[in-house]
DNA sequence: CATGCTTGTAAAGCTCCTTTACTCGAATGG
DNA sequence: CCATTCGAGTAAAGGAGCTTTACAAGCATG
């Protein structure tokens, strides 16, 4: 396994694959923002992802999201105050509540669905890359890597 | 532009890198911990290639790692202190202080650019990925996104 | 019914960054 | 020759977003 002295001057793997992340997220988040929420992060697209039409409880959520059930909670006040969960009773009683999306969490999440497929369609147009193709070997990588269930996707740095 | 309703369930393009970086990421930062660097970041080996045989101000650092010169300056300062590091008078003179790589520095340059040839290696191995078109495809998005020089490489959540 | 388990919360602290504000050294221009 | 200016470096405070520590509330189980 000795190291190749005169291999091509591409970027490393790793490198493009963060670079890729990064781009790409950015492009996302700033049409996103432009759509209306300038104030919605990643993490909180995510959230209402997880929350999706059922619901869960804070600690379900932190699990999901690989935080602390503290930090899930703050997360949950803040997405509160501004209007996009509702902590209601929980069916299965105990000091549990049940955080579900309000109407307009239901609304940033179609928008951000289509904000995401269009900028894919658009990726593959404007850079000319076979975006199929990547997604399948991407797929490869993530599921030999983690397995059926991949962890949490977290900040990395 | 509208949505394909019956789309296969494969994750998002965006979910699939943000999932691979972070997996290789997370193996590749465990590979340098274990081989004696368990407190250097990822953030700690992108100095040292930024600075790497010329060294560079701590302002071209910043600007190279899209922080504000103070951040840069902590990091330096952390770095200093563990002997990774040196601020040698700058040829140019001024209030310049040329920030130097110290022998440990360019040892983990060494082993940590092994650490990656070598899970890049395993990693076509292990999950069946085609990691040279991965790497191409890869390169046709970032070059399509962000020309020749992308921006600094930032934690992105 | 005491114990323990899990959920939720409260408060403090930590890390890493930014903002604000300053100093130092050199170049520039009258 | 000196005042201005400009960029590099540094110091201090503050903030965002998390963790750690600690505790209270509700339920299950022996």
């Amino acid at each position: 396994m000795t190291r190749d002295r005169d291999s091509p001057p591409t970027p490393e793997l790793l490198f493009l694959l963060g670079m890729a992340f990064q781009l790409v997220l950015t492009e996302f988040n700033e049409r996103v923002a432009a759509a209306g929420y300038p104030d919605l992060r990643p993490v909180h697209g995510m959230t209402f992802q997880i929350l999706g039409a059922e619901g869960a409880t804070s600690s379900e959520l932190a699990a999901r999201l690989g935080v602390t059930k503290q930090a899930a909670g703050q997360l949950v006040d803040d997405l509160e105050h501004r209007g996009y969960v509702l902590r209601t009773a929980h069916p299965a009683g105990g000091r549990r509540k049940l955080v579900v999306l309000t109407d307009a969490a239901r609304r940033h999440l179609d928008i951000a669905g289509d904000a995401l497929h269009d900028l894919e369609a658009e990726l593959a147009r404007r850079t000319g890359a076979d975006t199929p193709l990547l997604r399948a070997e991407l797929l490869r990588l993530v599921h030999g890597l983690a397995g059926d269930d991949p962890p949490p996707l977290r900040p990395v740095w």
